[in-house]
DNA sequence: TCTGGGGTCCTAGGACCC
DNA sequence: TCTGGGGTCCTAGGACCC
């Protein structure tokens, strides 16, 4: 039988910040999303306070001060290069390796010898060339090998590796486990699921199949099939491209006008025609959204998107950005407070040779002036803040908080 | 005051065709 | 009385993931 492990890095990104800074071991930690909203990443101290995943940070902020909880705002490009090591720690176990997101990945491995002894190996390896605690998950399918990955990261008698390769032990692990923590149910399936007296991640597997198709459609079908121990999906080894690129931000304040919501769109649209070129493609296609703030429930609410199509595919700023206005100026309304705006690019195709030519050509400045910009900070601050110029500036303070020797600046700094 | 961002896949229903 | 039946393509919306 095919065995799957799934390798999960423990609270990534608070992991990442913990390899800088051993200090931060053992102490609460959480790192904030982009606009420092949401907590998207929490250490186990964190999660002991009762901080939840993205709880909104200015609710939990008097919690997180009382307790002295160390604050992050978001650094991807640490966590990407990050994620890469330990991927490449992966390669050298067996090169089979599907990369199923930035902290995770699946790979098969061999039956013949102790699987579990296998996964502890895993686990040491990463540990010491990385210094990521990961967990891991043994089982004849993908979705078991989450399960027991999920129950490996909560169990301290596990030592973070658990192999469910029985069905005694398999029933055994899912009767334990709430049906919403199964990877396939989310926040809408899980409740009707309980409407059913599916309680447990045993009790789906033991559900008539035909009535899940039916009621829940295939996903949901196929998880039950995986929680069998008969397997749906196999190691993805090669991606296929990627299929659409988006940029979207909330805005630090309201916004009513379309000259304002123009200047937003323009910026998130050059962002995303630079990922573009970035990957060496071009786009057929781009839709640009506007939306007002969903929490503000007693102000009017508005959503729109449109997508227009491109005459020739293209990843040219100035002809993106000419598009994405047009489209803005079809979907703008007055008389509403706007939060939100989105540029998505989609109908991916390689870019032909005018568009490498303008590329090189475009990139070639980017690199000056990102060069400059580093020298400038690395001046004034030391080195180590080559993460942040990448990450755009956007915040006068968020500068500071990339800065090690700085890790009193981290909290934002109230004008 | 302040509530993330970037992705994928599936389905139902309408339009249209023969 | 009884009002085809497939097939395709497209789109909006819903669900999920990290």
């Amino acid at each position: 039988m095919q065995a799957f492990a799934l390798i999960d890095c423990n609270n990534f990104f608070v992991s990442c910040e913990r390899v800088f800074n051993p200090a931060l071991e053992g102490k609460p930690v959480v790192v904030l999303s982009n606009n420092d909203g949401c907590i998207i990443s929490r250490s186990n101290e964190a999660k002991a306070l009762g901080i939840q995943m993205g709880d909104p940070f200015f609710k939990t902020k008097a919690l997180i001060q009382a307790h002295q909880v160390a604050v992050f705002s978001a650094n991807f490009a640490l966590y990407g290069d990050m994620s890469h090591r330990v991927m490449e720690t992966l390669q050298t176990i067996t090169p089979d390796v599907d990369v199923y997101s930035i902290d995770e990945a699946f790979l098969t491995l061999c039956n013949n010898a102790d699987l579990t002894e296998q996964g502890r190996n895993i686990r040491q390896r990463i540990l010491k060339w990385t210094g990521i605690p990961v967990s891991v998950g043994i089982a004849p399918t993908k979705t078991l090998a989450k399960a027991a990955a999920e129950i490996a990261k909560k169990s301290a008698k596990a030592e973070g590796v658990v192999t469910l390769m029985s069905a005694r032990l398999q029933e055994a692990a899912l009767s334990r486990l709430p049906v919403a923590d199964i990877w396939g149910v989310g926040r809408r399936l899980a409740p009707k699921l309980h409407a059913q007296h599916i309680q447990t991640a045993l009790d789906l597997r033991q559900a008539d199949a035909r009535f899940i198709r039916k009621t829940y459609g295939l996903p949901l079908a196929r998880t039950v099939s995986e929680l069998r121990a008969e397997a749906c999906y196999s190691l993805t080894l090669n991606p296929p491209p990627q299929q659409s690129i988006v940029h979207s931000r909330s805005f630090g304040m309201p916004m009513s006008t379309l000259s304002g919501l123009q200047q937003a769109v323009a910026s998130y649209t050059g962002r995303a025609a630079a990922k573009l070129r970035h990957q060496r493609l071009a786009a057929c296609y781009l839709t640009v959204g506007i939306r007002t703030n969903r929490f503000r429930v007693t102000e009017p609410q508005y959503a729109n998107s449109i997508t227009l199509e491109l005459p020739m595919a293209s990843n040219y700023t100035a002809e993106l950005i000419d598009t994405a206005h047009r489209g803005l100026r079809q979907i703008f309304q007055h008389g509403y407070h706007y939060h939100k705006a989105s540029v998505m690019l989609s109908g991916l195709v390689p870019m032909n040779e005018r568009q490498v030519n303008l590329f090189a050509l475009r990139d070639t400045e980017r690199y000056d002036r990102l060069m400059s910009a580093m020298d400038r900070l690395n001046r004034v601050f030391g080195g180590n803040t080559i993460y942040l110029a990448a990450e755009g500036m956007q915040k006068p303070w968020r500068m500071k908080s990339s800065h090690r020797s700085h890790w009193s600046a981290i909290m934002p700094v109230k004008a």
